[in-house]
DNA sequence: GCGACTCTTGATCGAACGGTCAAGGGGCGC
DNA sequence: GCGCCCCTTGACCGTTCGATCAAGAGTCGC
């Protein structure tokens, strides 16, 4: 799950004892970074940009991460977790749509409620996945052929039609990942986004009902 | 259409008489330009990148294009024309099934065909629109209207199911450029995209299907 | 209240980058 | 073959940006 090699050199800052109020600027950088870096990318995103949105001055912010790759390697190795949490495989014993009903709306709430999250990942596959492609090539791959075993289980037991695995599981992130990726492009036509919950409701529905149909057996 | 005031003073070298050579130039750097300016977006992009991608020295490249900003905007435009082409209107005389299958089909082909057009439009989406934003809010945003109001026709006939119009579009729309957008994430898992043509067909046949079962009637 | 830290700051550096300038090729029409 | 104009180049400039440094301010334990 590591992205870095840890302690590649001389100790950095991030190593040493911290106060409150260090780990506190930490965490304000860390969240600053994330949406900086989910809006303007790793070269599109300046430091002291980051800073100010943290309320330090840029040297300050230095003083806690050496540099910028380590700020962004940092944000991103905290964000994978919550962003894959939603993707863990389902339970091969339960029933396809209720299973896969409990899928789509976890992953749609992460949508709701870490769209930054989602924005950065998308910037990160879109780039070419430079820094993430290990980790797609292990962990996501090894989610991805766990849970498409799993489908691959109920379509033989007829309680799915003959759907293609793989591609079930990709209309299922796409789908609810656009509204997180291309929110901007919704509230445009919309008018609203995933946080108004009457509209975060008929996301849900629609992409339940339409996937759910489109892959039970008739 | 246009996302420039044309002629903001005084007149850029772009609308100056052109030899073949140059013609040939503009076309190359364009192309370049689209690829980069798709990778990296446009504060990651770097002049002199395009210029060597294109198989020219930075300077020549400005002699074509004044800023960054200029060159940007123009592979912009020639982009999105290209982008919206699949979006056009359905036909509501026609059968849904056979309109929304073509309407997939298109965009899929889009996917495979203009890969870094899908992606550069991303980018700019997840940046938050800022410069596409005023075209999103009138001209998709009057596709979409058109589009919607085919669809509402095909349910009041009774030839859909309940299905609501803007989400079955934001379906399409996700599951399709998904292919293009994330195609790292796809080969990391798959191996393969959409230029393998028994890929493509899965893809297709998988989305249109899923799609088309999960809002015909019953 | 003293000492040892963690933290904060402003001045500054060097490289990278967008953009300019002046000068010189090179092709095309006449 | 001559001249005009498009094209191409290399040297250069000013700014921005990531990163360093030295010095000082807070703060916490004792």
């Amino acid at each position: 799950m590591d992205l870095v090699d840890d302690a590649p050199g001389p100790a950095a800052r991030q190593d040493t004892a911290r106060s409150r109020a260090g780990q506190e600027n930490v965490a304000r950088i860390l969240d600053a970074a994330l949406d900086v870096f989910a809006t303007f990318g790793f070269r599109g995103s300046r430091i002291e940009q980051i800073a100010a949105a943290a309320g330090l001055s840029k040297t300050n912010l230095l003083y806690y991460f050496r540099t910028k790759e380590d700020l962004y390697l940092a944000v991103l190795q905290r964000t994978l977790d919550m962003w894959l949490e939603p993707l863990r495989a389902l339970d091969p014993a339960r029933d396809p749509a209720d299973a896969l009903g409990d899928y789509i709306a976890r992953k749609l709430a992460a949508s709701r409620d870490e769209p930054a999250a989602s924005r950065l990942f998308a910037l990160e596959v879109i780039q070419g996945a430079p820094i993430v492609a290990p980790l797609l090539e292990k962990t996501l791959a090894a989610i991805v052929a766990e849970t498409a075993g799993t489908i691959e289980g109920w379509v033989e037991q007829g309680k799915l039609g003959p759907v293609s695995p793989r591609h079930l599981i990709y209309s299922i992130w796409a789908t609810t990942q656009h509204y997180a990726d291309f929110a901007a492009q919704v509230r445009a036509i919309e008018g609203r986004d995933l946080s108004d919950p009457a509209f975060f409701a008929e996301a849900c529905e629609h992409v339940t009902r339409t996937i759910l149909q489109g892959v039970l057996p008739r």
